[in-house]
DNA sequence: TGTGCAATGTAACATACGTTATTGAAAACG
DNA sequence: CGTTTTCAATAACGTATGTTACATTGCACA
């Protein structure tokens, strides 16, 4: 399935081998599993067995409190990978559930001990996934504490139309969009009644149509001086690159 | 000097041999630097060199926004190691500054590649240190975006307490406390007057005592509860030790 | 041993956002 | 193909937290 996501994705950072496409090929099609839309991948508590990686879908990872409390503390897109090698932990401190229908991969320790040990680029790249992932938690931590309703909600949609683009899923200057206005509300720390009026407001100002399942944003740069959006936290600079000089020396700490 | 920190640390999870220790003595004294309180030790923008281990002192990772609202979005603690492999990154995307006075130790992208390949436990133990720090991370989303001012505060001593105990910088019921009110405020998002009414209500209730630059918690369990506090996302837990290398399953034990 | 500046403490007032409730329009479903 | 459930929209009202302002304490350093 969309493998290509991952693979548009990690080669925009590290260029990798035929050997390694051939790796990820594999790991991606070995041992595939399939979720309904609002159904739970992993709960909080479980022993954590393997790294999973989004084929297909929108997911989340959310936390929750023992009064009831939701907060949805990233998604995954597809090419996503999960948290790499998170099976060293003795349990689950979140949960994680699907927002669509989803398809993902399972990878085992073993793939991530092989990959360690003989494919040093496929390490740096996931490395790189590793490290963008905690500056995408940063970044939430900035919004959620600092941003007004509005920017969060601005910025929120930046992130996702970036990572939807390097991903190759936006179509021009629109892209599937299943989040619900609740979901928005629970990544962002606010009511749905208060992500349905800041909506409203994004919407009048032209920043964003989104309607049923779609999200157009007419002009990107607006929406993210709307949402004071730096896109540097997402580490998608192609100048970087001569990084390609990584993969050749015998790697960076491996996984 | 307190280098036994991290070495305390990383050994509640994996059992390091006599030639890790060595090395990771050695890296802890090679290439140290000293610097004041309240001044920056690395600022957006810049390329990131080598990772940094906090030997003493304490330190934060922070980001701004161009008006001047500015976020902390993590503490760094005696013990502490910045961003494992940063320097596969090309900007950094946030600035770390004193606290108190500190002191570091600069760790090479040699010394990593040296240590992924021949010191496999050093690995395990650095991937513990970067899970560990996502999970805080996400568990500050958590906060910011779900708890009230008094939950927040509870639950932000509550971590650091635990993770100064852990690093063995307690002494009984209290321990050093540097931050100031203001840097309360830009770590839980609320204003500075806010966490002094929310200070004085922890004091209140008996859950602190907090003065001058000590903090006492006369009763842990009692701050856990006021602040939700789950413990289970700083992963200290000792019986998951049957983790002695990524790969090499292998007996539990440990000083 | 003052003197100055940062940190803490309080009060009065302002507001962004939450809560509850109701309605209509889509989807999902049997 | 009607029925049920979910999602979106909007209004009225409530409150946790922000803002501004100033007084007090503590501590670095001359």
């Amino acid at each position: 399935m969309s493998l290509a996501s991952l693979v548009r994705k990690l080669e925009q950072f590290v260029r990798l081998s035929p050997v390694d496409h051939v790796i990820l090929n594999r790991a991606a099609t070995e041992r595939v599993r399939h979720f309904a839309p609002r159904v739970d991948i992993v709960r909080e508590g479980e022993k954590p067995k393997d790294v999973h990686l989004i084929l297909s879908g929108w997911a989340y990872r959310y936390k929750q409190l023992e009064d009831g409390r939701r907060q949805v503390v990233s998604f995954f897109l597809p090419g996503d990978i999960c948290d790499v090698n998170v099976f060293i932990l003795r349990e689950m401190d979140h949960s994680i559930g699907t927002i669509t229908a989803v398809s993902i991969a399972d990878l085992s320790r073993e793939f991530f001990d092989k990959v360690a040990a003989e494919h040093p680029r496929i390490v740096t790249a996931f490395w790189w996934e590793t490290l963008v992932n905690a500056a995408i938690q940063r970044e939430w931590t900035m919004s959620l504490g600092q941003r007004t309703a509005l920017e969060r909600i601005a910025h929120l949609l930046c992130e996702i139309w970036l990572r939807l683009r390097l991903a190759g899923l936006t179509q021009g200057d629109s892209c599937d969009f299943p989040l619900t206005q609740g979901d928005l509300a629970d990544a962002t720390g606010l009511s749905k009644v208060h992500v349905n009026r800041t909506l409203q407001e994004l919407r009048a100002e032209g920043l964003i149509v989104l309607k049923g399942k779609t999200l157009s944003v007419p002009n990107l740069d607006r929406l993210m001086s709307a949402g004071l959006f730096n896109p540097n936290y997402l580490h998608m600079d192609h100048e970087g690159r001569q990084l390609d000089a990584v993969g050749t020396r015998s790697d960076a700490a491996a996984g």
